[in-house]
DNA sequence: TATTGTTATACTCTATAACTATA
DNA sequence: TATAGTTATAGAGTATAACAATA
């Protein structure tokens, strides 16, 4: 006989259907590195955004905004605000695009630099901190499969 | 001679220094795998979220808000509105808990039932989708791999 | 004294429409 | 006609404080 369902109640909840769906793993996942990072990089008062976005001025210097929203999945409007902060605490400077006026071209200042050589040091000890639990091979092989899952056609 | 780098301009962004680390490479996988959710839940009327939290109720009938809470990572104040939508919708129905007059026990109606079959259905073939380009190997790895990273001690 | 559920509220994140200068 | 950058603004998501009822 099925138990009255108004008197039940759970003791341990069940989240074994929910553990097995991709999206809800990666989700949590990410978030697991996420909150680390905005814990870890809040001496240098950057969010995980604003860290994506220096690092890739980095890597890429005279890059346009408009190749940094394609990039990061940005919309344009959402950038202008980022830039014009990061710009007003000299680690990030505008200059002319040499081909294109209407286009700006960002790069990093000697500030910017200094902040960023320290960023990413940091972001490699957080890296390694978060994946600790994990073999190298391991860590190897997530990335990959990630990839899989987000980069069409590779 | 190093380039006059206000000449400098970037014909292909290189991000490769991003895609080295794990919590830009979940984060791109986790938002790749939502919004194929948001596109195929849509005829549903459900988010990512109400996904959940109707799947930890139909797994866990009599759950408590404060239980979905806990395991969803949602803060209370948050939650109010979507258990009151759903109950609205008659999806949901509240029952009082059996040992704690304080509590509210979480039941899905008929029609939440039916919704939920097709619903988890609909989810089983999203995630066939989403993983596609993996073999049933490397989906068990991913999945083994990801809960590595955010439960702790396991 | 602590916990469940709730209201009010603020802050951040993301999205859309429309404008200007230039291509 | 299309694109880069911008403004204004709306909506969704996430956060804290404080309260009533009950443990």
């Amino acid at each position: 006989m099925a138990p009255k369902e108004s008197s039940t109640f759970v003791t341990e909840v069940d989240t074994s259907y929910l553990e097995s769906l991709m999206g809800y793993n990666a989700r949590r996942a990410a978030l697991a590195i996420i909150e680390s990072f905005l814990r870890h990089m809040a001496v240098y008062e950057l969010r995980p955004v604003d860290f994506s976005v220096l690092s890739l001025i980095t890597h890429n210097p005279g890059i346009t905004s408009r190749q940094l929203c394609s990039a990061l999945s940005i919309l344009p409007p959402n950038l202008v605000g980022m830039i014009n902060a990061l710009e007003k605490r000299e680690l990030i400077a505008r200059r002319p695009h040499p081909h294109d006026r209407r286009a700006t071209g960002l790069h990093l200042t000697e500030a910017g630099q200094k902040l960023m050589r320290d960023a990413e040091h940091t972001a490699s000890e957080l890296e390694a901190q978060a994946t600790g639990r994990l073999s190298a091979t391991e860590r190897k092989t997530l990335m990959r499969l990630l990839q899989k899952i987000y980069i069409k056609a590779k």
